[in-house]
RNA sequence: GACCCCGUAGCUCAACUGGAUAGAGCACCUGCCUUCUAAGCAGGAUGUUGCGUGUUCGAGUCACGCCGGGGUCGCCA
């Protein structure tokens, strides 16, 4: 279907055409000036400045070849030369009943033919998922969402960390406990047994110990080297304790990814490029891409053009182990090799944004990125309400786990004190506070543009009054509630159609989806998502209050404002789900 | 020291490639539930966009310089 401001802006872009003028300059985006019109095109601005006339002049001559459109009900200039649109009812009805039967809603279609893969830049293997992954889950599961919505053939990597010296922190440390002997006994041949020797909550205790030891400690840091060293040179009691963590992690994370619907087409880490960084190392050493420097095999990525200090891409540290540069680097190999992606797409932490500049200039030097865009998409950190990053009352890590369960049992005891659910099974009131606890903390993350730092306040965000999630799902429960007694009062849907200004705005607020899910892809800005969802709920608010549906009389009133409810709720559920948001059938 | 991100209403945040009178939510005040879920709706008050200079018809947005907060800077991830 064509998208009504692509619309506009061909028979704006024409009009300027016929003058002689660059089409492009007929972009039309709606106003924001809602009090003086629907459209607006700024476009006799910049054409006037370009070809040095009178602004208010080159508009004249679009909006005489404007005014002859029966689209349009209004057409005029306003101010220094803004062309102000509005639409006729009729025009407006008809494309939302088009929007209606279109099954994509318009989405659009950018991604026609292109793969990108996603990188969650995962978190570590041996240690609990805690809120600091959780940006990353959250934001980089809309953006997979929206890019297949928008058409785009999307793989997803957790890409867990799992490869480093933290692995050989671990290790050292089990040595020293003697837990597990025989993984480290150079005379065993094995097999090692199919049980791990230590849980996920063994690691939990082991990992901070370990990194202690390490601090304090020159000769144990010495020794996790070495240990990091020999795990990569494939020692096989190491490989065999890191294929226990791996596995007992990874229940863990199935745990808390699961609980908040986030899904991953890759489970790959950096372990699992290992067998290409070898004859990767090699190659680049051939072609005098990497050289020594300083003991270690580096690649210079400095440029001429460089304000600042760019250290150049350690691919091999002095005592021979790898660092997550040369896995990052290794990977991108991978990928153009199984994907060939045009976009690989970085959702990770800002705080590593040189060390991703460093890896893309060595992937460009190196000629390994194939057809691929690299690009890291940055996000703030959370803090919590003292401005530093979240902690626990007691000053420990959050786990992600504890506060999805925090925020559920928010969620619980609003949904009590409301007196919701009183009649409902214990299975679905607990159904419900789940999904309404994921929606207040994704909402509550999305909505903040992403690279800002944020404050993760609980209290507030659990209140549901508001810009939250919770009110989506409210306001589209309402709609499912409405149309759920339609069916059963046997009222038929019929085509929606303007008829007030409430419809009106709902309208001008429904056909404009596929303006939010382009411009959310194009700054890669769940944000955007975000007001647009929020205030179409608000525009379905007033045209609810103002308006009864099934007590209408008028069976062609009322099936039209029926119509106008499926819509709303179809748009509404599309833009929610992209949020990684769920509604409940009921609340 | 160099570089990156941020600085907007009392609080938390928006403002999509430079556009008109910088917008929401919370908190505060006033109304609206015997009819579809009031987690809602209608209305009210809230600003030297950190400071300064520049670019231009037009700057929260771009450039430069300060101030403040956070971050990064070859052998962690």
């Amino acid at each position: 279907m064509t998208v009504l401001s692509a619309e506009l802006s061909a028979i704006v872009g024409n009009a300027f055409a016929a003058e002689g003028l660059s089409q492009s300059f007929g972009q039309v985006t709606r106003s924001d000036r809602p009090d003086l019109a629907q459209f607006q095109c700024n476009g006799a601005l910049a054409a006037a400045k370009a070809a040095k006339a009178n602004p208010r002049a080159v508009a004249q001559k679009i909006v005489a070849r404007l005014k002859s459109d029966p689209l349009f009900s209004k057409v005029e200039i306003a101010g220094p030369g803004f062309i102000n649109l509005d639409a006729t009812d009729a025009a407006l009805s008809e494309r939302g009943v088009t929007l209606s039967k279109d099954a994509r809603l318009g989405a659009p279609e950018t991604g026609k033919g292109k793969t990108a893969v996603l990188d969650f830049g995962g978190p570590n293997i041996a240690k609990p998922m805690h809120v600091g992954h959780l940006r990353s889950a959250i934001i980089g599961d809309c953006l997979q969402r929206l890019f297949r919505a928008n058409q785009w053939n999307v793989v997803s990597d957790i890409h867990l960390g799992d490869w480093g010296l933290q692995m050989g922190q671990l290790i050292s440390e089990i040595g020293h406990r003697a837990i597990a002997p025989e993984y480290f006994d150079a005379a065993f041949t094995g097999p090692y047994p199919v049980q791990s020797p230590v849980t996920m909550d063994d690691l939990e205790e082991i990992y901070p110990a370990a990194a202690a030891a390490c601090k304090a400690d020159e000769s144990r840091l010495l020794e996790a080297r070495q240990a990091t060293a020999d795990l990569q040179a494939g020692r096989a009691g190491y490989r065999a304790l890191w294929m226990h963590f791996f596995n007992v992690s990874k229940v863990g994370l199935d745990r808390e990814y699961g609980s908040l619907g986030v899904h991953f087409d890759l489970w790959k880490g950096e372990a699992s490029v290992d067998p290409l960084v070898a004859p990767m190392i090699a190659d680049l050493k051939t072609r005098g891409v990497a050289g020594e420097s300083e003991g270690a095999l580096v690649v210079h990525v400095e440029r001429n053009t460089d304000k600042k200090e760019m250290p150049p891409l350690i691919l091999v540290k002095q005592d021979g182990a790898v660092l997550y540069g040369t896995t990052d680097l290794a990977t991108i190999v991978d990928r153009v090799r199984e994907q060939n992606p045009d976009l690989i797409l970085y959702v990770v932490d800002q705080r590593q944004h040189l060390h991703f500049e460093q890896v893309f200039r060595a992937a460009e030097k190196a000629g390994l990125a194939g057809k691929a865009i690299l690009e890291h998409a940055g996000f703030g950190t959370m803090n919590g309400t003292d401005g530093r990053p979240f902690k626990t009352r007691e000053g420990g890590v959050m786990k992600l786990f504890d506060l999805i369960a925090m925020a559920t049992a928010e969620a619980e005891k609003r949904l009590a004190e409301q007196g919701i659910g009183a009649d409902y099974s214990a299975d679905e009131r607990a159904d419900i506070a789940k999904k309404v606890a994921i929606a207040t903390i994704k909402f509550a993350d999305l909505s903040n543009y992403r690279l800002t730092d944020y404050i993760f306040d609980l209290e507030r965000f659990s209140r549901f009054e508001g810009k939250t999630g919770p009110y989506l799902q409210y306001a589209a429960v309402r709609i499912q509630s409405i149309l759920r007694r339609a069916k059963a009062e046997g009222h038929a849907i019929g085509e929606p159609h303007i008829r007030s200004p409430e419809e009106r705005a709902l309208f001008l607020q429904l056909l404009s989806l596929p303006d939010a899910m382009a411009g959310a892809e194009r700054g890669r800005a769940p944000n955007i998502l975000c007001d647009y969802v929020f205030t179409l709920a608000q525009h379905y608010s007033r045209f609810y209050a103002e308006h009864h549906i099934l007590s209408e009389t008028d069976a062609a009133i009322r099936g039209a404002r029926l119509g106008l409810c499926q819509l709303t709720l179809a748009v509404l559920a599309k833009v929610l789900d992209i949020l990684g948001i769920e509604v409940p059938q009921r609340m």
